[in-house]
DNA sequence: CTTCTAAACAGAAATAAATTCTATTTAATA
DNA sequence: TATTAAATAGAATTTATTTCTGTTTAGAAG
């Protein structure tokens, strides 16, 4: 199944510029969450003249629109992701690596009940992610320690 | 029950110097989170001499001691909250009045089968964190709306 | 295929949260 | 009370991110 960009971007009434669709291909390449300066840096490999302002303003919106997703990162920088998995879903980090794997549990429900019962709050939105190792990482890790001990 | 921060203080190997049990008893007399911004402001009452940086250190340290939170706020800036319930557990944040209001549910255990299970990974740490509006400012909205209407 | 217009853009400049640095002070321990 | 590592003030700096201005361009309409 290949990616149609050009349709999300319709969808979300963005133009289809050349710039833009580039970013949506050298972000869906990668396995791996990316800074907007290396979405820059690799967006200068294809275009003489491009801006950092510009890869900035692209991973805003499509962002806002759901075509990626951001990173909620413990050294608070920006990071940017695009995941296939359009259904609502939460994320596996590997600090290490960098890679992104999807999680199927989602605990929104029992909470929401919760604010809405005991809090009489009412929900907008949540983040929930979480950092770890992923199977290579956690493997280099062991092999690591085994041979340090 | 009064909170004995110079105990907790003593138990990270920290000085329970004048300005940091201030920052604390600052921090644990609002219902709401503080930027380190505003933490400033209402230590520089106290303080004639008293800078940014000390009151960042400071908050860094706490939060890494576990005495206070760091909110993950949707405007990516730092803010700081005192939390009296020492066990682990998340909250649920109002984006109008700040209120922080603590949630018991927390799905981690299934999360972390997930990813030890079918993705073998390890789990380091996690964010969970719930946006929305606390029971006052929802009906103070549902009025604003009505008297619009 | 042209014309038109709002959106997208480059590049420079600005912003401001957060951090680093150096010299000085101070809390905690003996 | 002497000692010392930790904490501090205040100035300077860093740097990720945003704003601004003038130019270009994608997509719609004719």
């Amino acid at each position: 199944m290949i990616d149609d960009f050009g349709a999300s971007l319709r969808n979300l009434r963005l133009k289809a510029t050349p710039r833009r669709l580039a970013i949506l291909d050298i972000l869906a390449s990668e396995p791996v969450y990316l800074s907007p300066e290396e979405v820059w840096q690799k967006l200068k490999a294809r275009f003489k003249k491009t801006g950092l302002p510009g890869v900035y303003r692209n991973l805003e919106a499509l962002a806002q629109g759901g075509v990626i997703i951001q990173i909620i990162h413990p050294d608070r920088k920006l990071y940017y992701y695009h995941c296939r998995n359009g259904s609502h879903h939460h994320h596996f980090v590997c600090i290490a690596c960098r890679k992104v794997q999807d999680l199927t549990f989602c605990g929104m429900n029992e909470i929401e009940q919760e604010i809405k019962g005991a809090l009489k709050g009412r929900v907008i939105s949540h983040v929930l992610q979480v950092y770890g190792l992923c199977r290579e990482c956690s493997d280099d890790a062991t092999i690591a320690n085994e041979g340090a001990a």
